[in-house]
DNA sequence: CTGTTACTTCACGTGTTTGTGAAGCTTCAT
DNA sequence: ATGAAGCTTCACAAACACGTGAAGTAACAG
């Protein structure tokens, strides 16, 4: 086959934008999005902090933010490459695992507080009281069901794998 | 019971900036997120928007502007009063299910960007191209999942109420 | 030890998002 | 008709997030 076997940069570095700008609505930090995107994209194994600079025409100030974030939630490693000061980062095998399962905390911090709402309101005999009571249901209810969606994805493709 | 059945309004003003809050993190604008919590906290089957500015020290504007957003994603709905200019707002009884379900939207959107990109980053043969595909595959595996779990909260509250 | 490379941190300019005040419409009351 | 209440729309001001340039710091090379 291999009608399109060969990598079009022009359209890969359209490809990135986009992308980035709807992990971007999704709530990344622009920067973060376009470096996420940049390493998923790359045939690389990992990219260094001035390829990504590269890459994205971007100031390494801009590319320092945007790891130390991506870093923070989880979605970037750092692999430091001997006899050289320049970082490799690359992305977790789990990386959709654990972007999804960082948004589960949003999610039990909404719980809480919806819980801890329902007194104020004056107990879940009156209507306010009620409707936050199902409201947190609901989204106990959603978190519960995420977790174990995100359990059978790993069977289905984490597991198998597993070459060295 | 009833240690909590006195209305506390103080904290009830706390509580909903609080979730207010919550929900911009989750994308909202500011000031629907307000709206919505408002409508959710209170003891009448509505607010109108005077009502809402009121208790949220807004302006008529910012109302306005909050009501719009929310009417579209179908998270609020208008009711005419009879003999009165002044619309009500109020929740549709749906609407954790409508909420989420818009939600989907944007997963299609991510899933068919992920799909074209493929090609132009060398094809699935390509680490690049097999990181895309994969990425595809686990959002549409999620989206299918979540479309799932709706359904199954649906059967469990949706239906048995039913009361007039 | 000195120089160079690569990243990090800081202070600023820019653009976007938010909410306000004022003016304009529309609908009900007189 | 005329008045008035209630929204809505518009133009602007404040707050915030974003990314750049410049200065600082650390690590390897000679």
């Amino acid at each position: 086959m291999g009608v399109a076997d060969g990598r079009d940069e022009e359209a890969a570095r359209h490809f990135i934008e986009q992308m980035a700008m709807l992990f971007a609505d999704w709530g990344f930090p622009r920067m973060s999005a376009r470096v996420l995107i940049t390493l998923m994209a790359a045939e690389e194994r990992g990219l260094t902090a001035g390829e990504l600079a590269d890459r994205l025409a971007a100031s390494p100030a801009a590319i320092s933010g945007a790891v130390r974030y991506l870093a923070q939630v989880g979605l970037v490693t750092r692999e430091s490459v001997l006899g050289s000061r320049s970082d490799l980062y690359l992305l977790p095998d789990d990386a959709w695992y654990t972007g999804t399962a960082t948004k589960q905390a949003l999610f039990a911090q909404l719980i809480a507080a919806t819980d801890k709402g329902i007194g104020p309101l004056g107990g879940p005999g009156t209507k306010a009281g009620a409707r936050m009571a199902e409201m947190r249901d609901f989204f106990a209810f959603a978190q519960q069901e995420m977790a174990g969606v995100l359990e059978k994805w790993q069977a289905l493709r984490g597991k198998p794998p597993a070459r060295s």
